[in-house]
DNA sequence: ATACAAATTTGAGTAGACTCATTTTTGTTG
DNA sequence: CAACAAAAATGAGTCTACTCAAATTTGTAT
């Protein structure tokens, strides 16, 4: 099922090498002319292959915004992690990791904007497996730091840690949908978020 | 700001007129050809008006689908509402106003995709009305299931009704994307926001 | 080396969403 | 009703994401 070794023959290493040339160019293109005005014939120039050749690696322009954000992705979750282990208690470190998370995706608007749209509609496969394991390291990174909380014996779960690091990121994602679509700004968002975030410490009953 | 009068010169009612034709015409052949096999060319057949004329209407294809779902979804809200007076308790209420919602999207799950797709990405300002609307509506009558189960002194709130409603429809909302990209089938879905709505009744403190 | 098949790349071609200069319709004024 | 301006509709044309038959490259076997 999954590839047990890494192949590292002639043709598997030209197609990596022309995956991360087309990678690159997509992510260099996208952030300094904007994702709609760029072009995939721009990203094929620019990455040396053939306007055919992009859509052997990504089946639509958008899935290539997932190509990109996945590498960066990862290590915006570690640098989340990191800042989380500042907070006091549960909720303020939650709201440190989604912090870290937002001013992310501020950094560049339309491009995030474009990356939500796509990570609720998948096309195909690979695309499928790379968003699948950005969330896996992103809910296992909350998960963590709700069974420290735990550990810590700061909260009580009659539930797995992985179903509030969940409920938690929902709450996030919704609102960063907010934010990201214009109809709050970030001090709202902020607001909303602490609010919510509370709400699931202490519960309604 | 609103206007405060309904316009009805021959004009506005002329425009309406072709409104609910170019709507009728969009919702008919997506549901019959799906969303991908239908063009904005048949649909301005189906309309009777030239194929420039649904982009007067319509910013993009895709707005097409906020203007067929405004009007079922505010109706399938209705439904959901008086399912969830069935509930005995708060959270079984909200599971089934969440129940109708999710029956009714997966009647037509392409649609419903793209629907999603597009919430996240509103383009310009008339189908950002139309969005606030229902989220309001949605929103709005979460609230009063809410407040409801206040009033008979089920649950005490430290924060407004709204913020609750809100939390629950996160939860909702993002279970909601999983399913409609295939990560979860219906079952998980169901056990999930059963999990998530518990934690956010009884809090992890 | 040579022949062969499989994998990969190529780029001209296609399809369809969207634009916009022009035309038509509508409402108003004298 | 004629003349005019504003609003709306039109549809030929543009632009670009994406396809696919043909060409090229690669790995293997003899």
């Amino acid at each position: 099922m999954t590839r047990a070794q890494a192949p590292t023959g002639r043709r598997e290493q030209n197609k990596l090498e022309k995956r991360a040339r087309i990678i690159a160019a997509a992510r260099a293109l996208f952030k300094h002319k904007g994702y709609d005005a760029t072009t995939t014939q721009e990203i094929a120039e620019a990455a040396d292959v053939a306007s055919g050749t992009i859509f052997t690696y990504a089946n639509t322009k958008e899935d290539l915004v997932i190509l990109v954000f996945h590498e960066e992705m990862l290590s915006v979750i570690q640098d989340a992690t990191a800042m989380a282990r500042a907070g006091t208690n549960l909720r303020d470190q939650l709201i440190a990791f989604f912090d870290v998370m937002v001013d992310y995706h501020e950094r560049d608007l339309t491009l995030s904007r474009t990356l939500l749209r796509q990570l609720g509609y998948v096309s195909t496969g690979d695309q499928r497996a790379l968003v699948s394991e950005l969330m896996n390291a992103l809910l296992g990174q909350l998960t963590l730091i709700v069974e420290a909380a735990k550990s810590r014996g700061e909260i009580v779960l009659a539930q797995p840690a992985f179903a509030s690091a969940r409920a938690a990121f929902a709450i996030y994602y919704f609102h960063l949908g907010g934010l990201m679509s214009g109809y709050i700004n970030r001090t709202q968002f902020d607001q909303s978020l602490k609010t919510d975030l509370s709400l699931l410490m202490r519960g309604l009953e």
